[in-house]
DNA sequence: GCCAGGCCGGAAAGCGATTCCGGCACCACC
DNA sequence: GGTGGTGCCGGAATCGCTTTCCGGCCTGGC
């Protein structure tokens, strides 16, 4: 392929000039930018960014690592990533970590060998892998997740007011016995989540014990396991509160295949929508999270702090909704 | 960040020999690599890929260009690439084109630009931009789609025995005049599976003119007003073919918003499942399709490509799968 | 003990772009 | 007419790494 010496000889004219022209940072004679400008077209030339990248020490891709690319809500959040970025100049590339921490840690060397110009990250694992980005001064935005142990731009939903409502919700319907079905202890959202819904129960007097509580790992077959055994157990719940989308699919599912009517005989609501939620029979209620937004938010905030490496990280945090649909709303 | 220089300094060895001790290429001293990867470990070094890309004029990033994120059949298939690509020491780059070609292009021109090692591409336009990438030999394939005027390696599903099966299967279940809602002309997939369904009506005997058929665009609103349109017709259908998932989404909308009984009063069924396709009320017949599959075989096909890439191209074809559901099995 | 052959390490040349710096030409003003 | 300033252009160094070439050392065989 054509390289800037090739276009500088067919045009007569320096490498340095085809880059000042390339760029236009300064002045060049029209006649002789035109000449230049034929010769690219002549030989159909092609800019190098890898070697621009090296000579610029800087790239203009983002790594995006999430834990699901199976899991709608992180598709939509990518989606608004990837709008900022088109936008501001960036491309994005998708990891997909699939929960597992070793995979994670891979794109993250990954990463750091492209010298990559951010990184936006929903991290399954602990702090220790991030910090080597943040050490070696790569922009970082934790997204959905909360990262302890390290201080980076943040961007979050109200998971604690979310669960809180949905909890809330059950109970205001005639729901005795609530369950919650949460995610790994490791993972924020999955804590407070849980500690939402205990404080809902709480607040309206209930017992707020472990007993009807499952930790699942936030997939479809976790979330069927996890409503077996609640179903299963020797004084089961009448409802129950999923915390995010795939798992509450999965807790009905299992409530079908044991044909327990919902919501007559058993509340659901979950955390986080899935697409065609109203054409599930019955349709499911959840706490709708802004998704895109997420992600057009961290990927703001990650063009900020390229902008000014300096400036000190700030969390946002998004507000939820609740999605009443047929699956928590007992016929009185 | 610390550069190979500085590991050699380290070390007290050359440059050269740390470059060997990384990429093993030549044995070196066994004392002289504890050495070395003592300084690494020291250093914090990190390889830069950036420099190396350029040395070898090589990189080690695919990108995938599909035409709509938010598509769960497209995020299945880029889940089978990436674990090819996991696999074989590459990384992906997701491209959304969000079916412009505008776009479509301007992520043709960033691959190009930083030399990535693949391509891979739903493409939702014509072959112009991608002939770019052929004659700058990128390794190029085409999945899902079809494309006309360059032959390239391609991964498709047998898009016309799919949909022929369909229509016959509406038909077999005592449905009289089928519909179909299409995508665009453009794409090969709506024309083959358009031309399945012809074909399909023309064996049993019946009307294959175009008085049922409809365009729209392969999304969820286009398959609503598309379904709107054909019940708005003078001699309406009685049941309804609708070539990918979503616009068959839209169409079940449709039909639930205006009272129609499914599967009693109208048969649906589409191409390409959707999620949770059994927890819809009527769950949704489908023509299933290997999607993961899809993007295994086409990152397998890159890779050789990249290893060998004289060979000719290839094509390959998986098969389509029958998935019965309510939705077109009318009680007799 | 000597010579040949093999292996290892170091110096240096790129990969393709950007950029600093020196030089030249032209203009204006004294 | 000479001097100073301004504006462009070209040469060459540089980014970090890989790889080739070559020289030197060690080992083994006779």
């Amino acid at each position: 392929m054509a390289t800037i010496y090739d276009v500088a000889r067919q045009a007569q004219v320096s490498p340095a000039t085809v880059s000042r022209v390339l760029n236009g940072r300064t002045t060049v004679d029209p006649a002789m930018a035109a000449r230049v400008h034929q010769a690219m077209r002549d030989l159909d030339y092609r800019p190098n960014a890898v070697a621009r990248n090296l000579r610029l020490s800087q790239t203009s891709l983002w790594a995006v690592i999430i834990s699901d690319i199976g899991n709608p809500f992180f598709t939509s959040m990518v989606r608004g990533v990837e709008d900022v970025a088109q936008g501001t100049g960036y491309s994005v590339v998708l990891c997909n970590s699939d929960e597992d921490p070793e995979k994670e840690s891979r794109y993250i060397a990954a990463a750091l060998a492209e010298r990559m110009a951010g990184v936006i990250i929903s991290t399954s694992g602990r702090s220790t892998a991030i910090n080597r980005l943040v050490e070696a001064r790569i922009p970082v935005v934790a997204i959905d997740r909360q990262l302890r142990g390290v201080t980076i731009d943040t961007v979050l939903v109200d998971n604690l007011q979310g669960a809180e409502m949905a909890t809330t919700h059950l109970l205001d319907n005639g729901y005795q016995r609530v369950a919650c079905i949460t995610g790994p202890r490791r993972i924020s959202t999955a804590s407070q989540r849980l500690r939402g819904y205990q404080r809902a129960l709480r607040a309206a007097g209930h017992d707020a014990s472990d007993g009807l509580v499952r930790y699942a790992d936030f997939r479809e077959e976790g979330g069927y396991r996890a409503m077996a055994s609640l179903l299963d157990s020797d004084n089961p719940p009448d409802s129950v509160f999923a915390t995010n989308n795939l798992m509450t699919v999965g807790a009905v599912e299992c409530l079908v295949d044991r044909g327990v009517k919902v919501p007559s005989a058993f509340g659901v609501i979950g955390f986080d929508d899935i697409p065609w939620a109203h054409l599930v029979r019955p349709s499911l209620s959840t706490v709708s999270q802004p998704t895109y937004d997420l992600g057009r938010a961290a990927a703001v905030l990650l063009t900020e702090r390229i902008a000014n490496p300096t400036r000190s990280p700030s969390t946002v945090t998004l507000s939820t909704g609740l999605q009443v649909r047929e699956s928590s709303t007992r016929p009185r």
